[in-house]
DNA sequence: GTGAAAGCGCTAACAA
DNA sequence: TTGTTAGCGCTTTCAC
């Protein structure tokens, strides 16, 4: 920048009103300010204007398991709305440890992002929540329970899909269902209430079954088998997850278990197999872009002059498929 | 830090120098330095010393679409290995507008990055090659053949295993083997020669055709559509991609096309469905893993004391499955 | 409307 | 071994 005022023959400090559009230039300062850039193909250094302004125009974004291609549409949704309003991304990925979402919200922090966008992979780290604490930017998290003051949530309605799920099996006939899950994390809770909601309202006895585990393909390989060697394994499968629907799927697949017929299946997020597999699966879908979307949005409003800023609660559907049928007769 | 060496009654240089581990410092000066930090949960402003030593510790990532999950799993490989390194990664995604890379390419140039991993989405643009051009920091490239002097390379050979699969649907009898493909990017000049180059082989005359379009989910679902309407279709299609593979196996199922025996078909990239589709889908595969890994590690060599660094060939291995037949008497 | 100077938070050269 | 000082590249008062 000195050499850009050195050529045109001004201040320093013209030459940056001049870039940052400050209303006080004369059309002739602006003139020979921009030949000068042009001629020395200058580029402001974003990090020097980060220090001096105190705002680095990039939002960080700590996501718990990046491994399930579902966060990718939701970062890339954000991406392209947080880069629209001139932001930049800092991606992390926790792989699914509790520690490093917390060693990540302080790296971000220490980068001085403006904000942070969180999907964490355990809503009660007590690491997680003293960083979160002592955080002092915007933080928007995605569809967790985590009890941060100031934080704005983006939620999925997981009940209502999965509620609509459940009565579709109960009304197929189904009463032993079982539900595969990874650890207790609020769409987790949401799906579990939902289930237990809906035999409840209808004074059926409780013989539901929950297998909690982690939202890993393997894991859901390993619980659906375990279901299906039980003496009386259920009637129907429901995996909440896609990655836990794959690895269900791998199983069931494996030992010719043909669904709808022999077992009733039903997934969670509308993936590509979900159409396309042989018959068709059942499953409880959600915007992914929007999620990000939204998250990005929000974070927006909290950069912004919003008075408010409100939790977002974004729905999701049953969309019934061939994988669920009625109860095989024995 | 100004405070932490004013409580710990020393000079701020000390407190750097104890911070960075410098050699030269006392145990007690080190001791007292270390008490202040703690009582005040001192957090050094990564900013300003990247400003101050000229380095950020974070690579740019620009990929050309993310909208395809294989990037997902490439960039969360990279991201780790780069982590593990002390690198933060800042993640562009160019939504497959040519534009964009280029623009996303100088915005990190911008931002001080230490160094770009680039997957662009087209290999010719002129304005691509001048950012590029401009840059003075380590440019690794995935996949892709840009020209840029000093850019290290991490190919995919996906000539092998796409050799593999045409002499596979040679050997079943196919000669009219149509390939659908996005752009003329690198790995698809690779897999329409490696087609080609089989054909040679054999001497047999040219009967194969290409469809090249996008690498989007439509695209390949309207490239399969116009080949099965066609009034001699192929009796073997190839998807140059997991997506195109998504969108040609939505129109062949829903016209009842049963794969390996109306039509033949080879998918790229072992996604989920490839497995689970019935008939499963003979694929050419590769590990996307080590596509980012290899990436951040070359980046950290060309950042290192490293001589010299030479570009890097991943395999690529052709997994026959059933969707692979004899060709159909008509 | 423009320039000179101070300083964002840190590090590195030089002195002591 | 430690402190003093200058300065990374930029913006922003404050004078003129």
């Amino acid at each position: 920048m000195r050499e850009v005022a050195q050529l045109a023959g001004v201040a320093m400090s013209s030459v940056s009103r001049v870039l940052s559009s400050h209303p006080d230039v004369s059309p002739a300062m602006q003139a020979r300010v921009l030949a000068a850039v042009a001629e020395l193909g200058y580029q402001p250094d974003l990090l020097a204007q980060s220090l001096r302004r105190q705002e680095t125009m990039t939002i960080g974004f700590a996501v718990g398991d990046i491994s399930n291609p579902l966060f990718a549409e939701i970062v890339a949704a954000a991406e392209t709305r947080l880069r629209a309003a001139g932001y930049s991304m800092l991606l992390t990925n926790s792989e699914a440890s509790p520690e490093l979402d917390a060693a990540h919200i302080r790296l971000l922090a220490q980068r001085r992002v403006d904000g942070i966008i969180l999907s964490v992979s355990d809503e009660q780290n007590a690491d997680t929540l003293a960083a979160l604490e002592r955080l002092d930017v915007p933080v928007v998290i995605l569809d967790r329970d985590v009890p941060v003051p100031g934080a704005v949530n983006v939620f999925t309605d997981h009940r209502r899909g999965m509620r609509e799920a459940v009565a579709h099996l109960l009304d197929l006939g189904h009463r032993e269902i079982a539900m595969i899950n990874g650890p207790p994390i609020h769409p987790v809770k949401e799906r579990r209430a939902a289930l237990e909601a809906c035999y409840a309202e209808r004074g059926l006895p409780q013989t539901y079954r929950f297998v909690d585990g982690s939202f890993a393909v393997d894991f859901g390989a390993r619980a659906a088998g375990e279901l299906l060697s039980l003496p009386e394994p259920p009637t129907a499968i429901i995996a909440g997850g896609n990655q836990l629907m794959i690895g269900s799927l791998k199983v069931l697949h494996a030992r010719g278990v043909v669904l709808g017929r022999d077992v009733s299946f039903v997934g969670c997020d509308d993936i590509p197999i979900s159409e396309l597999y042989e018959p068709p699966i059942a499953v409880v879908r959600r915007d992914t872009a929007a999620i990000g979307t939204s998250a990005a949005e929000l974070m927006l409003a909290l950069l912004g002059d919003a008075e408010t800023v409100e939790d977002v609660v974004l729905p999701s559907e049953f969309v019934a498929r061939a994988s669920c049928g009625p109860v095989p007769r024995s």
